[in-house]
Formats: structure tokens, C-alpha cells, sequence
DNA sequence: TTGAAAGCGATACCAG
DNA sequence: CTGGTATCGCTTTCAA
């Protein structure tokens, strides 16, 4: 079946494509009935106008390339998926750019032109360091750009006070009385996602630091933001004859992989060792994780707002950093150091 | 910084657009040395096609959009990165259309033409049981048309043996001397995701059946495939007086959630009770979580090609249904059952 | 092998 | 408020 075209909706209607289009787009300047009568005729026909055609004559696409680092992660599929329903519902698509290059996790892809030009309106990168020649490209074709987590020349940021979360989880477990407390999060060099990573341990080490604790550097352990990767610095940490009394993981997946560490360890939690992770991951809950809890939907749907706004086509005002707040989820998995 | 078009390298180059045209897309009929040219020219000026002149001019949007019920779930993450990663190394881009409708998770979005109308080239169905309008829409814009998990028309289907995938885990069970077996994770009735669960379900009552051993009703359980509903699921069965020496989840994301459940109720696992999982899921090893696993890479890369295939742009011998295999991966939380 | 020109299906400017 | 038409940038006959 061929769709129609806005010249057979002109022909029904009785007018022409001009005011066709305009009927259709809800724009002023069309008298009420003529846009019934062109709303009636479109139905009729089922018709749907061309995106491409649109496209190519208006210069939008009503396509955002959503840019990733790693998509099969907890927070960002969360925020993925967020930002392309929020998107939707104002008639946007979402382009997924998945950075991960799965042969060599270290290094990564890179953006072209090609990805870019003409194809999508605007940017938002998740978490995401920009090479030089993708800031580069990016600025050159003057896309609209907001970011999550990560920082961008003056676009929108949106995300949480990183820095303050970790000092959160950290100052808890303080509280509690520990001194002996471990880190798992830092990340590696040349790694495509540093800033949380960095602002993380900041937050862990400037708690330390307004209390005067001190940490071995053996106990502050690189490792990918994955439970996998996790439970292997701490497996290696609890072996030691030498260990914590608690661990600070720098997400809830990490967390989750230290748990299972202590667990195949025989090491009790939170009786022999308290852990603390940030997120408030699905799994958390399940598990007895005391965690900081982060609201990533709301995450989401503000960095869609954010770039409609960009666009024209949300408030200007929300085209603002905007930084949501964190929350302390205690559950069974820190405790009261036991003397020894 | 205004993009050159193609007449700029037409005129660079010194030949026609409709050369430009062919030499770039490495049409024959062009001269070598012409050719040449053009691509020195077209470099030269940082020439990029535009996607939308091109698709509006071809018909063709060298985009896919991809369907599934959920996006944030182990199994639908991992396919649409894979497939993302496999498409944008031909050049084409994913659009991702996630049907889950938060407010209401029972029920969920449909696909309307404005979707699918013109804006993508293919479609790749991930688990999704289309509606009767969704379906009919899709056979009308005649859009090829793979499929991952579920089946529709006769589009390949590229998948597992799901009805043979939970037999082996049943078997497992029922030969290491388990004959009190429960099941979690039969499908709610009006989920968009049905097929899979019900094939699992199949597979488990065939394993049984085969050995005449019988379930009680209780002991299978409706649950949305994540670890929360499972955990809760599991919660109650374990702390019915009488309760099962072993459990069957059919994903790994509910095996975990079981062990929570059993952990938080001091049961043993293997000891007290087996819990075997289906997917070999990132945390099934960290947690000892005897599994059936299976490739979700290869499956999502297999789904690319044989919609590929489909658009001409790959082997069409590769448009055909595919059966991956799966394979029992024993760990720590299957054990014979403790006579009591 | 190459070029000229007719679309592709909208949008948006300029008149009326 | 409505219509005519140039334009967006490329693909694709049709001729040469």
C-alpha cells in the first residue's frame, strides 16, 4: 500500500500543502475550520508525514543521539531507558552511541561526522570524557548538548553532587566507628568514564580526611564499575591477614560483588565486615545493602527536558545544571566494628 | 561552519553531483582515476553525505528500529548493545523503542505508524508479542522484519531452545536425586513477554512429566523476571512449612533473587536447598549460581545480520532462523538433597 | 563512463 | 488566513 503524501491530504482537504502543513503542525494563522477539515482529511487517509522529508526541509531530525560509554550497566541503561521514554513522548527518537569496545575495554570508539552530521539535533552524553576531536566535531556543527554526570564546555549538566555522596557512605561508616575501611571504584587510567570515578574517591577521601583516618594505598582498589571485577579486588583484599573492617564501593554492582567475596569467604556481614555502596541498585534491597540512594528516572527525564528546552521545545529555564539529592538507605550490611 | 554539500565536491572535483554521487557510494561505472578525484575531493572538504537528503532520495534511513518490552532487564541489554555494536559497523543506527510502560508494567505502549512510517529501514523484535494493530501496521509498510525469542509471520527467529533450555535444568535437578522442585517465573497473563516464559514453563513440566514427578500449583510462581519479584516469591515458598528441596528460576536475575530470599531466611544453599538459574548472567559466577548459560552476543549479532541480510547488505543466506546453543554450567548451588 | 534533470516529500518565504 | 513556489541535498533514470 503506498502512503499518501501531503499533496493527496492538500487534494481531500480542499486547500493547499502550504496550509496543510501548517494545520498539521499547529501553527497559528489557520482558520479552525480549515484545520478541521485538513485534520479530518489526514485521518481519512492515515496520513503521516515523512520524517525524512520534514527533516531534510526543516533541518530537524527529531533524532538525539544519546552518548555512552558502556549501555549494559546499571545506571545507564536506567538513564538510557529514562531519557528516550521522556523523549518519546515529544515525539523524539533516541539514537543509542555505545562507546564500549568490547575487544579492548580499555580503549574505546570514537564519534565521527558521520555518526553526527545531520543525523541527530542534539547530544547527551552519559558519563562520557570527550576526546579532543569529538568536543571538537561537537562544537563545529553547534549541537545542542546536555550532560549527565560528566561535564561539557557550558552545556547543562545534570546529575548529583558525587563528592558529597561518597562523603555520605563514608562518614557513615566513620560514624559507626570504623577506621579500617577500604575503597573499590577508583578507576583506571585511560579509562572513557573518570569523573564520577574521581569525584567518588574524592568524597571517600576527603571524609577520611576531616577525621584524620588514614588509608593504606593497598586498600584503594581500581577496578570497572561491575560486580565481576568487584569481587575479585575483594576476594584479594579479605585474604589479607591484614584487612578492613569495612568496604566503601563506589557502586551497588561493585558492592554486590564484595558481598559475594565476604560470602564465599565465611566472612560475615555485617558482623566481621560492614559494606556500604552508592545507587540503591534493583539488588540492594534483596540483599540487606546499606547504600546512598540516587534517583536516576528523575536523572533521566531532566537531561530530556534539558535538551527539549535547548530545541524550543520545552521551558528555557530547564535548560539549567541541575543537581538531585542523595539519600542514606540503611539496611543489614554495616554495623558497629567488633573488637578484636 | 556551514557543511559542504555534495555540488561543492562536484565542483572541487570537477565532475557532476550524479558522479559524486556513484563514486562515493563505490557504484561501478565510475573511472578509477575519476573516482579518485572525488574521494580526494570529498576528504579534502570533509565531506559527509547527508542521511537525511540520501534517505529521503533512496528510501533508505539506514536506521532499525528495535522493539522490546523493557529495555533495563540482563537479557534486552545485552542484545540491543550487541546488535547496536554489529549495526553501526554497517553504517546504521539503532532506534530503540522500549514498550514498558512504567505507570502500569502489566500493560504497555503500542507502535504506531508514526513509529515506524519512513523512519526506519528494519525492524528487530525482541521478545515482544505484537498487538493484532501492531502486526497488521508492520505486514502494511511491508518492513523486513527479524525476530529474537518470539516469533512473528515468518520472519527469521533467532533465539534459543527455550522448551529444552529449562529441561536441562530441571534434569539437572532431578539427577542429583530432587524430586520436591519449584518454579518461579511463569509469566503474568497480559505481559508483553510471553513466549520465553512459557516455552521455560513448558520445558520444566516436560522434564517432570518425563520422570512422573508432580508439582503443586503453589510451587509455580508468577513473577516479573527481575530480582526484586523473585525475592519475594521465594520468600514465601521457603517459609511454607512444607517447602521444596530445590527451585528452578527460569532467569538468573530470580535465581539471585531466590538466593536472597533463602540467605535471608538462614537457609543453606546447596545444603538445605538448590537453586538453579537460566542465562549465566554477570553475578551468577561471583554468587556460585549453577546455570544454563547462554550467548547473548552472538544471538544480537546474529539478529543484525539476518536483518542485513534482509536490507541486501549482507550474505542473504543469513536471513534465516537461527537456534543457539545452551550449555549447564555447575557451580556452588546445586547439590543431591539432604534426606530428612 | 558521464552529465542533465526529474523527482523524493516536506517546509517556509513571499505575495495576495 | 491562504496559496504558489523555491529549496533542502541527494538518488536515479535517461541520453549522450
Amino acid at each position: 500500500m503506498n502512503q499518501p503524501t501531503i499533496a493527496d491530504v492538500a487534494r481531500a482537504a480542499g486547500v493547499s500543502v502550504a496550509t496543510v502543513s501548517r494545520a498539521l503542525r499547529g501553527l497559528d494563522k489557520v482558520h479552525p475550520e480549515t484545520r478541521e477539515r485538513v485534520l479530518a482529511a489526514a485521518s481519512e487517509l492515515d496520513y503521516i508525514t515523512s520524517p525524512t522529508a520534514s527533516g531534510l526541509a526543516s533541518g530537524r531530525t527529531r533524532l538525539v543521539g544519546v552518548i555512552t560509554p558502556y549501555m549494559a550497566r546499571w545506571f545507564f541503561v536506567e538513564v538510557i531507558s529514562a531519557i528516550e521514554k521522556a523523549l518519546r513522548q515529544q515525539d523524539h527518537h533516541v539514537l543509542v552511541m555505545d562507546l564500549e569496545r568490547s575487544e579492548a575495554p580499555s580503549s574505546r570508539h570514537s564519534l565521527d561526522q558521520r555518526t553526527l552530521f545531520k543525523r541527530v539535533d542534539g547530544v547527551v552524553a552519559i558519563n562520557v570524557d570527550m576526546l579532543d576531536t569529538e568536543a571538537e566535531l561537537v562544537r563545529q556543527l553547534a549541537l545542542p548538548v546536555v550532560t549527565v554526570g560528566s561535564r561539557f564546555d557550558t552545556a547543562p549538566r545534570i546529575g548529583i553532587d558525587d563528592v558529597g555522596t561518597a562523603t555520605l557512605a563514608a562518614d557513615h561508616l566513620i560514624d559507626l566507628g570504623h577506621r579500617r575501611i577500604a575503597y573499590i571504584g577508583k578507576h583506571f587510567p585511560g579509562s572513557a568514564h573518570t569523573r564520577t570515578p574521581s569525584e567518588r574517591l574524592a568524597g571517600f577521601r576527603a571524609s577520611l580526611g576531616a577525621r584524620s583516618i588514614s588509608v593504606p594505598d593497598e586498600w584503594i582498589f581500581e577496578s570497572e564499575w561491575r560486580a565481576r571485577d568487584a569481587f575479585a579486588s575483594a576476594l584479594s583484599l579479605l585474604r589479607a591477614e591484614d584487612r578492613p573492617t569495612a568496604i566503601l564501593a563506589a557502586s551497588d554492582e561493585m558492592a554486590i560483588g564484595a558481598l559475594a567475596a565476604a560470602r564465599e569467604l565465611g566472612i560475615r556481614v555485617p558482623d566481621d565486615l560492614s559494606i556500604v555502596g552508592i545507587d540503591d541498585h534493583e539488588l540492594a534491597e534483596p540483599f540487606g545493602l546499606t547504600t546512598v540512594r540516587q534517583n536516576v528516572v528523575d536523572q533521566g527525564v531532566a537531561a530530556a527536558e534539558a535538551l527539549l528546552a535547548q530545541l524550543g521545545l520545552a521551558d528555557p529555564a530547564l535548560a539549567v545544571d541541575r543537581s538531585f539529592p542523595v539519600e542514606l538507605v540503611l539496611r543489614r550490611s554495616t554495623a558497629a566494628p567488633t573488637d578484636r
